[in-house]
DNA sequence: GTCTATAACCTGATAGAC
DNA sequence: GTCTATCAGGTTATAGAC
């Protein structure tokens, strides 16, 4: 891996850790095994190399969520699998991470590649509980705009609960709890 | 309102803008328009004051809520009551803000209060809950516990989704689809 | 209680040598 | 491409006068 390259990978994970604020160019040299002219060589600062990681996260974010939401099986069963998909709950989402970061969100070319991910995963989720209500899978009265958005909030919300208990098990519930209100029956419990 | 408590309110806007990390004494100066030996005759330092001010939102926060939750109507009704109460959806929840702050996560003073308000707050939606089973007012394959976890994880997803969209439309939109999911009824839309 | 002075270190960057 | 030097300003205090 190069040293642009890596430089990438460090900002990414210390956006994550840390956010924004709490990322210094310091810090992400020091991952990186980077010297300072070398950073300031690759990016124009620290904004310009915050662009390239918060896309490359979002982009990621994206592909992994795909692999369940496009993969085999029912509408119903392919969201169960992604919202149960093994996960490193305490440590949150990486793109969600970002929308508690004032500088980012104030930033405009900062902040899209956060808005357009959540718009898209809302997009995607409807589409496949459209999918599942044409089917019969699941009930004629859902809305499925209104019933992705509780999804992906569950998903964000379960990391909260998560960090805020020490545990993730916190969020295995908060996503049983949401895909029992889903299916209306009682979720598998012997998976966990 | 003296000084010592203008420091603390100024810490919790400012924890709440910005985040732990983001919050420096000489900000939480200014807007509190007290000097340096001020702040460190009432205070340690920084995380002897964020202890005073997140303790402080955490008891707020719980209050409102209680307030909301410990209302008249039905269980389902008193949880809706919550869930659409008058918030201002981009700022955020002040207590569920700080469990992206590592710094306050990793100091066991910090974290506790923080911890707290999240078990208080989900075991008393799945109290109301458990009512809400016991009157018939909810399905009895309900789990409170579980579906508890999911309602709180809506509220503090749907804030992200929220700041995400830049418009506080997404969170509402979320918790229809959560309310929708639990009543098993078309929310009241009129309202918005 | 509040003020100013001082300090050691960090932040985010620029300049220019190699 | 990468390095070191330098810089103006911020951070998080401590010390002691008032």
């Amino acid at each position: 891996m190069d040293t642009r390259e890596r430089l990438i990978q460090s900002t990414r994970e210390l956006l994550w850790e840390r956010g924004y604020v709490g990322t210094s160019p310091k810090a992400i040299q020091e991952r990186a095994g980077a010297g300072q002219g070398s950073m300031y060589h690759h990016f124009h600062g620290k904004p310009d190399l915050a662009l390239a990681a918060i896309t490359r996260s979002a982009e990621e974010t994206r592909s992994r969520a795909e692999a369940e939401l496009g993969g085999p099986g029912s509408a119903a069963g392919r969201i169960a699998a992604y919202l149960r998909r093994e996960r490193d709950a305490l440590r949150g989402c990486p793109v969600g991470r970002l929308t508690q970061d004032p500088d980012v969100m104030a930033d405009p070319r900062l902040r899209a590649p956060v808005e357009e991910y959540f718009t898209w995963l809302t997009d995607r989720l409807a589409g496949l509980l459209e999918q599942g209500r044409a089917g019969g899978e699941l009930g004629p009265g859902l809305d499925p705009a209104a019933t992705a958005a509780a999804l992906v909030a569950v998903v964000q919300g379960g990391y909260v609960l998560a960090r805020a208990a020490g545990s993730a098990e916190a969020y295995a519930r908060a996503v049983d709890g949401a895909l029992t209100l889903l299916t209306r029956q009682t979720p598998a419990k012997e998976g966990r």
